[in-house]
DNA sequence: CTCTCGATATATCGCCCCGATATATCGAGA
DNA sequence: TCTCGATATATCGGGGCGATATATCGAGAG
Protein backbone atom coordinates (compact mmCIF):
# COMPACT_ATOMS: atom_id res chain seq x y z
CA UNK A 1 0.00 0.00 0.00
CA UNK A 2 2.66 2.43 1.08
CA UNK A 3 4.74 0.63 -1.58
CA UNK A 4 2.32 2.18 -4.22
CA UNK A 5 1.86 5.42 -2.85
CA UNK A 6 5.61 5.94 -2.99
CA UNK A 7 6.41 4.69 -6.09
CA UNK A 8 3.26 6.98 -7.92
CA UNK A 9 5.06 10.05 -6.27
CA UNK A 10 8.64 9.45 -7.58
CA UNK A 11 7.60 8.70 -11.12
CA UNK A 12 7.85 12.57 -11.12
CA UNK A 13 10.75 13.31 -9.74
CA UNK A 14 13.20 12.13 -6.97
CA UNK A 15 12.30 12.88 -3.60
CA UNK A 16 13.74 12.90 -0.10
CA UNK A 17 11.78 10.97 3.18
CA UNK A 18 10.54 14.67 4.72
CA UNK A 19 8.93 15.56 1.27
CA UNK A 20 7.47 12.50 0.60
CA UNK A 21 5.87 12.48 4.04
CA UNK A 22 4.51 16.05 3.59
CA UNK A 23 3.10 15.10 0.11
CA UNK A 24 1.50 11.94 1.41
CA UNK A 25 -0.05 13.99 4.29
CA UNK A 26 -0.75 17.26 2.45
CA UNK A 27 -1.39 17.03 -1.36
CA UNK A 28 -2.36 13.36 -1.07
CA UNK A 29 -4.07 13.74 2.51
CA UNK A 30 -7.37 13.86 0.78
CA UNK A 31 -7.68 10.28 3.26
CA UNK A 32 -4.28 9.19 5.29
CA UNK A 33 -1.76 10.79 6.49
CA UNK A 34 1.35 8.50 6.64
CA UNK A 35 3.77 8.34 9.28
CA UNK A 36 7.82 8.20 10.08
CA UNK A 37 7.49 5.13 11.07
CA UNK A 38 5.74 3.22 8.32
CA UNK A 39 7.96 5.57 5.77
CA UNK A 40 11.31 4.67 6.40
CA UNK A 41 10.51 1.13 6.80
CA UNK A 42 9.14 1.76 3.44
CA UNK A 43 11.82 3.14 1.82
CA UNK A 44 14.19 1.13 2.92
CA UNK A 45 12.29 -1.98 1.54
CA UNK A 46 11.66 -0.56 -1.52
CA UNK A 47 15.52 0.05 -1.97
CA UNK A 48 16.13 -3.73 -1.05
CA UNK A 49 13.63 -4.62 -3.37
CA UNK A 50 15.88 -2.40 -6.15
CA UNK A 51 12.84 -0.43 -7.28
CA UNK A 52 14.32 3.09 -5.91
CA UNK A 53 17.81 4.52 -5.11
CA UNK A 54 19.70 6.47 -3.62
CA UNK A 55 20.80 9.70 -5.16
CA UNK A 56 23.05 12.09 -3.48
CA UNK A 57 21.01 15.39 -3.35
CA UNK A 58 22.11 17.94 -1.35
CA UNK A 59 24.54 21.34 -2.11
CA UNK A 60 23.05 22.70 -5.54
CA UNK A 61 26.62 22.11 -7.23
CA UNK A 62 26.51 18.44 -7.82
CA UNK A 63 25.67 18.00 -10.71
CA UNK A 64 24.66 14.71 -11.01
CA UNK A 65 21.37 14.66 -9.42
CA UNK A 66 19.51 17.88 -10.70
CA UNK A 67 17.23 18.58 -8.30
CA UNK A 68 14.20 20.71 -9.82
CA UNK A 69 14.34 24.14 -8.87
CA UNK A 70 10.57 23.85 -7.08
CA UNK A 71 11.31 24.42 -3.70
CA UNK A 72 11.12 21.02 -3.09
CA UNK A 73 14.45 20.65 -1.62
CA UNK A 74 16.05 23.97 -0.02
CA UNK A 75 18.84 24.93 1.62
CA UNK A 76 21.31 25.13 -1.20
CA UNK A 77 22.57 28.44 -0.62
CA UNK A 78 22.96 27.82 3.10
CA UNK A 79 24.98 24.45 2.40
CA UNK A 80 27.21 26.78 -0.18
CA UNK A 81 28.06 29.01 2.00
CA UNK A 82 28.99 26.55 4.91
CA UNK A 83 31.67 25.23 2.44
CA UNK A 84 32.55 28.97 1.78
CA UNK A 85 33.22 28.88 5.77
CA UNK A 86 34.98 25.82 5.54
CA UNK A 87 32.36 23.23 7.63
CA UNK A 88 31.61 20.25 6.12
CA UNK A 89 28.22 19.80 7.57
CA UNK A 90 26.47 18.46 5.03
CA UNK A 91 22.99 16.86 6.94
CA UNK A 92 22.04 13.53 5.80
CA UNK A 93 20.14 14.10 3.06
CA UNK A 94 19.02 10.84 0.47
CA UNK A 95 16.78 11.58 -2.20
CA UNK A 96 15.74 8.95 -4.05
CA UNK A 97 14.89 7.80 -7.64
CA UNK A 98 12.83 5.33 -9.32
CA UNK A 99 14.29 2.57 -11.20
CA UNK A 100 12.99 0.60 -14.04
CA UNK A 101 12.24 -2.34 -11.54
CA UNK A 102 10.39 0.17 -9.69
CA UNK A 103 8.63 1.61 -12.66
CA UNK A 104 7.66 -2.27 -13.21
CA UNK A 105 6.60 -2.84 -9.61
CA UNK A 106 4.47 0.22 -10.18
CA UNK A 107 2.47 -1.18 -12.82
CA UNK A 108 1.99 -4.61 -11.06
CA UNK A 109 0.85 -3.27 -7.54
CA UNK A 110 -1.44 -0.62 -9.74
CA UNK A 111 -3.42 -3.79 -11.99
CA UNK A 112 -3.10 -5.85 -8.74
CA UNK A 113 -6.19 -6.80 -7.02
CA UNK A 114 -5.81 -7.01 -3.08
CA UNK A 115 -9.21 -8.19 -3.23
CA UNK A 116 -12.04 -6.14 -1.09
CA UNK A 117 -9.81 -6.20 2.52
CA UNK A 118 -10.23 -3.69 5.25
CA UNK A 119 -8.71 -0.82 3.50
CA UNK A 120 -10.67 -0.60 0.25
CA UNK A 121 -11.28 2.52 0.33
CA UNK A 122 -7.83 3.88 0.75
CA UNK A 123 -6.21 1.70 -1.54
CA UNK A 124 -9.13 2.76 -4.43
CA UNK A 125 -8.57 6.45 -3.87
CA UNK A 126 -4.49 5.59 -3.96
CA UNK A 127 -4.79 4.02 -7.26
CA UNK A 128 -7.11 6.58 -8.76
CA UNK A 129 -4.84 8.77 -7.45
CA UNK A 130 -2.29 7.54 -9.79
CA UNK A 131 -4.42 6.43 -12.38
CA UNK A 132 -3.26 8.84 -14.69
CA UNK A 133 -0.28 6.70 -15.46
CA UNK A 134 -2.24 3.99 -16.73
CA UNK A 135 -3.57 2.71 -20.24
CA UNK A 136 -7.40 3.67 -20.67
CA UNK A 137 -8.30 -0.03 -20.99
CA UNK A 138 -6.92 -0.46 -17.28
CA UNK A 139 -8.48 2.77 -15.86
CA UNK A 140 -11.83 1.38 -16.77
CA UNK A 141 -10.35 -2.37 -15.66
CA UNK A 142 -9.98 -0.68 -12.22
CA UNK A 143 -13.25 1.43 -11.73
CA UNK A 144 -15.55 -1.44 -12.82
CA UNK A 145 -13.57 -3.71 -10.45
CA UNK A 146 -14.60 -0.77 -7.31
CA UNK A 147 -17.92 -1.11 -8.80
CA UNK A 148 -18.19 -4.43 -8.55
CA UNK A 149 -17.15 -4.68 -5.00
CA UNK A 150 -19.02 -1.87 -3.72
CA UNK A 151 -22.28 -3.41 -5.50
CA UNK A 152 -21.43 -6.79 -3.59
CA UNK A 153 -21.07 -5.13 -0.63
CA UNK A 154 -24.48 -3.20 -0.91
CA UNK A 155 -26.31 -6.51 -1.68
CA UNK A 156 -24.40 -8.25 1.45
CA UNK A 157 -25.98 -4.96 3.53
CA UNK A 158 -29.66 -5.36 1.87
CA UNK A 159 -29.70 -9.04 2.68
CA UNK A 160 -28.70 -8.86 6.42
CA UNK A 161 -31.61 -9.18 8.17
CA UNK A 162 -31.59 -5.81 11.01
CA UNK A 163 -30.58 -6.57 14.77
CA UNK A 164 -29.80 -4.35 17.05
CA UNK A 165 -31.16 -0.93 18.68
CA UNK A 166 -31.84 2.26 17.12
CA UNK A 167 -28.21 3.48 16.66
CA UNK A 168 -27.06 0.28 15.03
CA UNK A 169 -30.23 0.23 13.08
CA UNK A 170 -29.70 4.23 12.17
CA UNK A 171 -25.71 3.17 11.22
CA UNK A 172 -26.07 0.28 9.21
CA UNK A 173 -29.17 2.88 6.93
CA UNK A 174 -26.37 5.60 6.66
CA UNK A 175 -23.60 3.26 5.28
CA UNK A 176 -26.08 1.87 3.03
CA UNK A 177 -27.07 4.87 1.27
CA UNK A 178 -23.15 6.01 1.57
CA UNK A 179 -22.29 3.00 -0.28
CA UNK A 180 -25.09 3.97 -2.87
CA UNK A 181 -23.84 7.59 -3.71
CA UNK A 182 -20.58 5.54 -4.12
CA UNK A 183 -21.87 3.74 -7.00
CA UNK A 184 -23.67 6.87 -8.23
CA UNK A 185 -20.23 8.34 -8.34
CA UNK A 186 -18.41 5.04 -9.39
CA UNK A 187 -20.90 5.23 -12.83
CA UNK A 188 -20.21 8.59 -13.63
CA UNK A 189 -16.50 8.18 -13.75
CA UNK A 190 -16.70 5.01 -15.88
CA UNK A 191 -19.09 6.91 -18.09
CA UNK A 192 -16.89 9.80 -18.83
CA UNK A 193 -14.33 7.45 -19.15
CA UNK A 194 -15.93 5.62 -21.95
CA UNK A 195 -16.45 8.73 -23.73
CA UNK A 196 -12.98 9.30 -23.86
CA UNK A 197 -12.41 6.65 -24.95
CA UNK A 198 -14.76 6.69 -27.61
CA UNK A 199 -13.30 10.23 -28.51
CA UNK A 200 -9.38 8.81 -28.47
CA UNK A 201 -10.07 5.82 -30.45
CA UNK A 202 -13.47 5.89 -32.32
CA UNK A 203 -12.22 2.81 -34.65
CA UNK A 204 -12.28 0.51 -31.72
CA UNK A 205 -15.93 0.53 -32.25
CA UNK A 206 -15.74 0.22 -36.24
CA UNK A 207 -13.18 -2.74 -36.26
CA UNK A 208 -14.19 -4.79 -33.49
CA UNK B 1 -10.33 -0.48 19.71
CA UNK B 2 -10.41 -4.12 19.49
CA UNK B 3 -10.49 -4.63 23.73
CA UNK B 4 -13.65 -2.02 23.59
CA UNK B 5 -15.39 -4.37 20.98
CA UNK B 6 -14.66 -7.47 23.35
CA UNK B 7 -15.89 -5.44 26.14
CA UNK B 8 -18.88 -4.45 24.86
CA UNK B 9 -20.29 -7.55 23.44
CA UNK B 10 -19.13 -9.39 27.35
CA UNK B 11 -21.35 -7.15 28.79
CA UNK B 12 -24.73 -9.20 27.53
CA UNK B 13 -22.87 -12.42 28.24
CA UNK B 14 -19.92 -14.62 28.61
CA UNK B 15 -18.56 -16.11 25.07
CA UNK B 16 -15.87 -17.66 23.97
CA UNK B 17 -13.60 -16.86 21.49
CA UNK B 18 -14.95 -18.16 18.16
CA UNK B 19 -18.02 -16.71 19.40
CA UNK B 20 -16.72 -13.45 19.64
CA UNK B 21 -15.26 -13.46 16.22
CA UNK B 22 -18.75 -14.44 14.56
CA UNK B 23 -20.49 -12.06 16.14
CA UNK B 24 -17.81 -9.38 15.38
CA UNK B 25 -17.86 -10.34 11.55
CA UNK B 26 -21.01 -11.01 11.32
CA UNK B 27 -23.48 -8.86 13.74
CA UNK B 28 -20.89 -6.00 14.46
CA UNK B 29 -19.83 -6.73 11.11
CA UNK B 30 -21.48 -3.58 9.89
CA UNK B 31 -17.57 -2.25 9.21
CA UNK B 32 -14.91 -4.58 10.36
CA UNK B 33 -14.48 -7.90 10.29
CA UNK B 34 -11.86 -9.10 12.92
CA UNK B 35 -9.38 -11.61 12.57
CA UNK B 36 -8.08 -14.39 15.43
CA UNK B 37 -4.70 -12.91 15.02
CA UNK B 38 -5.74 -9.86 16.65
CA UNK B 39 -8.43 -11.29 18.83
CA UNK B 40 -6.76 -13.94 20.79
CA UNK B 41 -3.91 -11.78 21.38
CA UNK B 42 -6.89 -8.88 22.80
CA UNK B 43 -8.32 -11.45 24.79
CA UNK B 44 -5.07 -12.39 26.68
CA UNK B 45 -4.19 -8.54 27.09
CA UNK B 46 -7.63 -8.32 28.47
CA UNK B 47 -6.92 -10.88 31.09
CA UNK B 48 -3.54 -10.09 31.99
CA UNK B 49 -5.44 -6.33 32.64
CA UNK B 50 -7.67 -7.87 34.62
CA UNK B 51 -10.50 -7.00 32.67
CA UNK B 52 -11.97 -10.05 31.72
CA UNK B 53 -11.89 -13.69 33.61
CA UNK B 54 -11.71 -17.30 32.15
CA UNK B 55 -15.09 -19.31 32.75
CA UNK B 56 -14.74 -22.68 32.18
CA UNK B 57 -17.76 -23.08 30.03
CA UNK B 58 -18.22 -26.05 28.30
CA UNK B 59 -20.36 -29.52 29.03
CA UNK B 60 -24.01 -28.59 30.22
CA UNK B 61 -23.47 -30.26 33.90
CA UNK B 62 -21.21 -27.32 35.21
CA UNK B 63 -23.17 -25.25 36.85
CA UNK B 64 -20.38 -22.92 37.95
CA UNK B 65 -20.91 -21.38 34.35
CA UNK B 66 -24.56 -21.20 33.65
CA UNK B 67 -24.30 -20.27 29.63
CA UNK B 68 -27.47 -19.16 28.21
CA UNK B 69 -29.08 -21.86 26.78
CA UNK B 70 -29.39 -19.54 23.26
CA UNK B 71 -27.19 -22.12 21.47
CA UNK B 72 -24.28 -19.17 21.68
CA UNK B 73 -21.95 -22.07 22.84
CA UNK B 74 -23.42 -25.03 21.23
CA UNK B 75 -22.00 -29.08 21.35
CA UNK B 76 -23.26 -29.70 25.37
CA UNK B 77 -25.49 -32.33 24.36
CA UNK B 78 -22.69 -34.04 22.71
CA UNK B 79 -20.47 -33.74 25.17
CA UNK B 80 -22.44 -35.42 27.12
CA UNK B 81 -22.93 -38.23 25.31
CA UNK B 82 -19.39 -38.94 25.03
CA UNK B 83 -19.35 -38.72 28.79
CA UNK B 84 -21.97 -41.54 28.93
CA UNK B 85 -19.17 -43.41 26.83
CA UNK B 86 -16.25 -43.11 29.49
CA UNK B 87 -15.05 -40.40 27.24
CA UNK B 88 -13.37 -37.38 28.02
CA UNK B 89 -12.69 -35.36 25.56
CA UNK B 90 -13.36 -32.04 26.67
CA UNK B 91 -12.32 -30.04 23.58
CA UNK B 92 -10.61 -26.91 25.14
CA UNK B 93 -13.37 -23.95 25.49
CA UNK B 94 -12.97 -21.15 27.74
CA UNK B 95 -15.78 -18.89 28.43
CA UNK B 96 -14.67 -15.44 29.19
CA UNK B 97 -16.72 -12.94 31.53
CA UNK B 98 -16.44 -9.06 32.53
CA UNK B 99 -15.01 -8.19 35.66
CA UNK B 100 -16.19 -5.38 37.33
CA UNK B 101 -12.53 -4.02 36.32
CA UNK B 102 -13.91 -4.81 33.03
CA UNK B 103 -16.87 -2.20 33.33
CA UNK B 104 -14.71 0.22 34.31
CA UNK B 105 -12.63 0.00 31.51
CA UNK B 106 -15.34 -0.12 28.76
CA UNK B 107 -16.72 3.31 30.34
CA UNK B 108 -13.54 4.70 30.00
CA UNK B 109 -12.81 3.56 26.58
CA UNK B 110 -16.24 4.67 25.43
CA UNK B 111 -15.36 8.54 26.53
CA UNK B 112 -11.90 8.55 25.72
CA UNK B 113 -11.25 10.90 22.86
CA UNK B 114 -8.61 9.10 21.14
CA UNK B 115 -8.92 12.63 18.44
CA UNK B 116 -9.33 12.03 14.85
CA UNK B 117 -7.03 9.50 13.68
CA UNK B 118 -6.71 6.97 11.18
CA UNK B 119 -9.71 4.88 11.92
CA UNK B 120 -11.65 7.40 13.01
CA UNK B 121 -14.98 5.92 11.22
CA UNK B 122 -14.60 2.29 12.68
CA UNK B 123 -13.80 3.90 16.08
CA UNK B 124 -17.00 5.93 16.39
CA UNK B 125 -18.81 3.49 14.71
CA UNK B 126 -17.90 1.06 17.27
CA UNK B 127 -18.95 3.33 20.17
CA UNK B 128 -22.59 3.97 18.55
CA UNK B 129 -22.87 0.47 18.62
CA UNK B 130 -22.78 0.16 22.47
CA UNK B 131 -24.30 3.65 22.53
CA UNK B 132 -27.03 2.48 24.34
CA UNK B 133 -25.03 1.64 27.90
CA UNK B 134 -23.98 5.30 27.99
CA UNK B 135 -26.07 7.54 29.96
CA UNK B 136 -27.74 10.40 27.81
CA UNK B 137 -25.41 12.97 28.25
CA UNK B 138 -22.32 10.58 27.58
CA UNK B 139 -24.01 9.65 23.98
CA UNK B 140 -24.70 13.25 23.04
CA UNK B 141 -21.35 14.01 23.85
CA UNK B 142 -20.11 11.30 21.67
CA UNK B 143 -22.55 12.69 18.82
CA UNK B 144 -21.37 15.95 18.86
CA UNK B 145 -17.60 15.66 19.52
CA UNK B 146 -18.02 13.41 16.39
CA UNK B 147 -19.97 16.08 14.80
CA UNK B 148 -17.16 18.31 15.35
CA UNK B 149 -14.38 16.45 14.01
CA UNK B 150 -16.09 16.08 10.70
CA UNK B 151 -16.73 19.39 10.61
CA UNK B 152 -13.24 20.51 11.25
CA UNK B 153 -12.15 18.01 8.37
CA UNK B 154 -15.03 19.62 6.19
CA UNK B 155 -13.39 22.62 6.38
CA UNK B 156 -10.04 21.80 6.02
CA UNK B 157 -10.82 20.20 2.68
CA UNK B 158 -12.67 23.13 1.48
CA UNK B 159 -9.86 24.97 2.15
CA UNK B 160 -7.26 23.48 0.22
CA UNK B 161 -7.02 24.69 -2.84
CA UNK B 162 -7.36 21.48 -5.78
CA UNK B 163 -4.28 20.22 -7.20
CA UNK B 164 -4.35 17.23 -9.18
CA UNK B 165 -5.52 15.69 -12.26
CA UNK B 166 -9.38 14.93 -13.02
CA UNK B 167 -9.45 11.99 -10.93
CA UNK B 168 -8.23 13.22 -7.58
CA UNK B 169 -10.37 16.52 -8.35
CA UNK B 170 -13.36 13.70 -8.22
CA UNK B 171 -12.63 11.93 -5.93
CA UNK B 172 -11.91 15.42 -3.55
CA UNK B 173 -15.33 16.54 -4.26
CA UNK B 174 -16.80 13.48 -4.02
CA UNK B 175 -15.31 12.92 0.07
CA UNK B 176 -16.50 16.64 0.34
CA UNK B 177 -20.59 15.48 -0.47
CA UNK B 178 -20.05 12.26 1.60
CA UNK B 179 -18.45 14.43 4.33
CA UNK B 180 -21.47 16.49 4.15
CA UNK B 181 -24.24 13.30 4.28
CA UNK B 182 -22.40 12.42 7.19
CA UNK B 183 -22.68 15.86 8.93
CA UNK B 184 -26.40 15.73 8.15
CA UNK B 185 -27.30 12.30 9.72
CA UNK B 186 -25.27 12.92 13.02
CA UNK B 187 -27.81 16.11 13.65
CA UNK B 188 -30.44 13.95 13.21
CA UNK B 189 -29.18 11.91 15.44
CA UNK B 190 -28.45 14.45 17.85
CA UNK B 191 -32.04 16.05 17.65
CA UNK B 192 -33.54 12.89 18.17
CA UNK B 193 -31.35 12.22 21.05
CA UNK B 194 -32.22 15.64 22.51
CA UNK B 195 -36.02 15.30 22.13
CA UNK B 196 -35.76 11.70 23.73
CA UNK B 197 -33.85 13.74 26.97
CA UNK B 198 -36.41 16.44 26.76
CA UNK B 199 -38.99 13.91 27.06
CA UNK B 200 -37.51 11.85 29.88
CA UNK B 201 -36.72 14.82 32.04
CA UNK B 202 -38.57 17.89 31.01
CA UNK B 203 -37.85 19.48 34.99
CA UNK B 204 -34.46 20.32 33.50
CA UNK B 205 -35.57 22.46 30.91
CA UNK B 206 -37.69 24.51 34.18
CA UNK B 207 -34.56 24.02 36.89
CA UNK B 208 -31.57 25.09 34.81
C1' DC C 1 25.71 38.63 19.64
C1' DT C 2 23.69 34.77 21.69
C1' DC C 3 19.87 31.92 22.65
C1' DT C 4 15.95 29.69 21.82
C1' DC C 5 12.34 28.06 18.81
C1' DG C 6 10.34 25.95 14.92
C1' DA C 7 11.12 23.79 10.50
C1' DT C 8 13.91 20.39 8.17
C1' DA C 9 15.51 15.65 8.18
C1' DT C 10 16.35 10.74 9.35
C1' DA C 11 15.70 6.81 12.16
C1' DT C 12 13.96 3.46 15.71
C1' DC C 13 10.83 1.27 19.27
C1' DG C 14 6.85 -1.00 20.90
C1' DC C 15 2.29 -1.95 20.00
C1' DC C 16 -1.70 -3.23 17.42
C1' DC C 17 -3.89 -5.44 13.58
C1' DC C 18 -4.13 -8.62 9.71
C1' DG C 19 -3.77 -12.78 6.66
C1' DA C 20 -2.09 -17.22 6.60
C1' DT C 21 -1.41 -21.24 8.74
C1' DA C 22 -1.29 -25.24 12.14
C1' DT C 23 -3.82 -28.19 15.02
C1' DA C 24 -7.62 -30.78 16.82
C1' DT C 25 -12.45 -32.31 17.64
C1' DC C 26 -16.96 -33.25 16.04
C1' DG C 27 -21.41 -34.05 13.24
C1' DA C 28 -23.26 -35.23 8.83
C1' DG C 29 -23.38 -37.35 4.82
C1' DA C 30 -21.08 -40.03 0.70
C1' DT D 1 -15.27 -45.72 6.53
C1' DC D 2 -13.87 -41.66 5.09
C1' DT D 3 -14.09 -37.12 3.98
C1' DC D 4 -15.90 -32.51 4.51
C1' DG D 5 -17.28 -28.49 6.86
C1' DA D 6 -18.14 -26.29 11.27
C1' DT D 7 -16.26 -25.53 15.79
C1' DA D 8 -12.33 -23.93 18.43
C1' DT D 9 -7.70 -22.11 19.88
C1' DA D 10 -3.27 -20.44 18.87
C1' DT D 11 1.01 -18.52 16.56
C1' DC D 12 3.95 -16.19 12.95
C1' DG D 13 5.62 -12.73 9.92
C1' DG D 14 4.91 -8.37 8.37
C1' DG D 15 2.87 -3.74 7.77
C1' DG D 16 1.22 0.60 9.84
C1' DC D 17 1.13 3.96 13.68
C1' DG D 18 2.25 7.08 17.52
C1' DA D 19 5.93 8.47 20.24
C1' DT D 20 10.40 9.52 20.64
C1' DA D 21 15.52 10.53 19.85
C1' DT D 22 18.81 13.10 17.40
C1' DA D 23 20.82 16.77 14.69
C1' DT D 24 21.11 20.89 11.67
C1' DC D 25 19.51 25.25 10.21
C1' DG D 26 17.09 29.96 9.70
C1' DA D 27 14.84 33.58 12.05
C1' DG D 28 13.54 36.33 15.48
C1' DA D 29 13.83 37.66 20.66
C1' DG D 30 16.45 39.58 24.12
Amino acid sequence: MLELAVLGLLKEQPLHGYELKKRLSDALGLLWGVSYGSLYPALRRLERAGAIEVVEAPPADTPAAPMPATGSIGGEAAAARMRRLGKVSRRTRKAYRLTTRGEQMFGELMTSDTGPGADDERSFALKLAFCRYLPVDARLELLERRRSDLAARLSRARGSRSGGDHYALSLLEHRRKSTERDLEWLDELIATEREARAANSPQQGATA
